[in-house]
DNA sequence: TTCCGTGCAAACCCTTTGCACCTTT
DNA sequence: AAAGGTGCAAAGGGTTTGCACGGAA
């Protein structure tokens, strides 16, 4: 997508952002569209994928696309997420270091832990060299 | 996607198997496509799909979904992958244990190391109760 | 012979995009 | 007035599926 970071306001997009804070889960832009239509009848889905783009760009929100489904996140402390295998949804994993990952939970937000994913992120070599 | 595990031999998965195994990246679906009619000019995209869904079902091979796209790799033993962030290619990461990981990184496999994804796996309450 | 696996093509779902109109600055 | 942002609808890309046929057991 090709989604800069806006440079005006609009009401669409605090609607969007403010639907997404008051969210509990991690919804998907189609979940967050059926909330935003609640308020804003009349908005696009088009509109809801621009801002959710832009609002990530911008370091507002969390673009989750592990699993299968791309979620959202509005709450930008550390923390790390737990998806079910089963259904493909997140929920949020407070308190635990990076140290503390050799211990093995088997309870983490009422979810039965059946792995642990690991997974750096870096730039390979042919893109390092593409800059 | 609705796939059982095969109960029956065919050519098609042998062959799908095999180039997957040859295959030194971690190709997508269309890409391993692309090798598998090289020996099966014949063979069509479904075929592919069925078949890498029914191979990671039955544990022969990993499916990747993370990241912008789904990948598979036919290397069972226990590492971790790390991912270009700007073309989503993957690579394999070997000895690195979980306790390792507060270690900083500043490269691996040549990749230009820019942060690490913690990812849990699990059931969700809803999904335990289902089951 | 049985019925599973395949090729083909259409359908699907999620996401992106072109365009004319509307809004913010 | 100028430049972005929006709604709409169409297009796109990756994946799945219905169906008749072909092949493994």
């Amino acid at each position: 997508m090709q989604v800069n970071k806006p440079k005006r306001r609009s009401h669409q997009r605090d609607v969007i952002y403010q639907e997404l804070v008051k969210s509990e889960s991690h919804p998907t832009a189609v979940e967050l569209y059926q909330d935003v239509r609640k308020v804003l009848p009349r908005v696009s889905l088009g509109t809801v994928y621009r801002n959710l783009e832009q609002l990530a760009k911008s370091g507002l929100i969390n673009k989750i696309a592990n699993g299968n489904s791309v979620r959202f996140d509005a709450e930008m402390d550390k923390h790390k997420h737990i998806r079910c295998v089963v259904c493909d949804e997140i929920a949020d994993v407070h308190g635990i270091s990076e140290d503390s990952l050799s211990v093995s939970h088997n309870e983490l937000s009422g979810f039965k832990v059946v792995g642990c994913n690991v997974e750096f992120l870096g730039i390979c070599p042919k893109c390092q060299e593409k800059n």
